[in-house]
DNA sequence: CCCGGAGTACAACGATCGTTGTACCGACAG
DNA sequence: CTGTCGGTACAACGATCGTTGTACTCCGGG
């Protein structure tokens, strides 16, 4: 059963992805090199070089990943059809949709960990928190908001500081916290 | 005029704290090395470590620095004593005030960049975070709020979501958004 | 005058980083 | 059987990282 001695055969790109994904959530993109990463994947360094040209292809296609399989708990409860418009931008905050983030949103943390507004990356970023943005409009839309551009910017930024808090003070509470004002952002701008 | 031919001279200290907050503020922690850091500073690389034992040192006081000698636009906003408290709380997202850390909070990317939940600078941070959290619902105390730890956690994660969600977008409008937040908030829990 | 502390110059350390070259292997399709 | 395509092993590259050792200079206070 010495499965991976020849490490891991067939199938190294998704091996790759799903491994950078644990990695760079757990410790971070510069905390995570390139040599670990190809240990815990099971693939040799040569092939994931076949696969992604550089370190920065392969944080691209990390964070583009998170878009593509709609990875994120909250993109998944925002395009809930079993749910009115209101209910499901209320979703958004519930407690096991939160924690899913609650090491802080993917693309936040990398863009504080590139820095460089010119990086690729920070394109991605970017472009996912203005869709992030507007769904929620949309959405906000559909639920009938009095001005649903402005609610949508508020929830935004309540989201973000739900999963940002949470990492600086390695606590769940803040969730609990954003929960709240969403309710209470919600109900005044529909209700 | 060749000041810099031997570099700085006395007074190495401060240069290296007020060249390592603007470094670390603009390019990151992790991007910021030593050597460029010395450069910047007109310092040498021994004096450099006379002075901080490691990199990881020089972090902690550059993070305690912003407590120390009350740096933050925030903190200020709520000490000041020509206003009454509910204005403090207000002031906190005033948009001068809030353009102050508009590149992100540093204390939470500090914990983004360094991720090691054990890790000095972590403790820092959360301790950070945990007195602001105490001087919020303080002040919304004395403002005579229903729920003073409600309000104050509320304020936090809009506060957080604000510099967070700029970091992101490269934009300064979450900062009016989180403001309508905290003006609605606000109203409600004194009001 | 001279001592000592603060700062400097410069080179080098080992470690780790991301990346590439070369040669080889095993499985599946023709 | 044979080609070829995906994967592997291993070593090495140059660059950069944080850190330290050694020897020197400058300046102010006693």
């Amino acid at each position: 059963m010495d499965d991976s001695s020849r490490t891991g055969g067939r199938g190294a790109r998704e091996r790759i992805l799903a491994t950078a994904t644990r990695l760079f959530l757990q410790q971070g993109i510069n905390a995570t090199g390139m040599a670990e990463l190809c240990a815990e994947a099971h693939v040799s360094t040569r092939t994931l070089y076949q696969h992604f040209t550089s370190k920065d292809d392969l944080v691209g296609a990390y964070l583009r990943r998170f878009d593509d399989e709609r990875l994120l708990g909250t993109e998944q409860a925002l395009t809930r059809t079993d749910l009115p418009a209101a209910e499901r931008l209320r979703a958004v905050f519930a407690k096991p949709v939160l924690e899913t983030v609650y090491r802080g949103c993917p693309f936040h943390n990398a863009a504080v960990e590139i820095a460089d507004q010119q990086h690729p990356a920070r394109v991605v970023v970017a472009a996912h928190k203005a869709a992030f943005l507007a769904l929620l409009t949309e959405t906000a839309a559909e639920a009938g908001a009095a001005d649903p551009a402005l609610l949508g910017q508020q929830l935004a930024v309540v989201f973000e500081g739900a999963t940002a808090l949470s990492t600086s003070l390695g606590s769940l509470d803040p969730i609990d916290h954003a929960r709240s004002i969403a309710d209470l952002l919600i109900a005044g701008a529909i209700g």
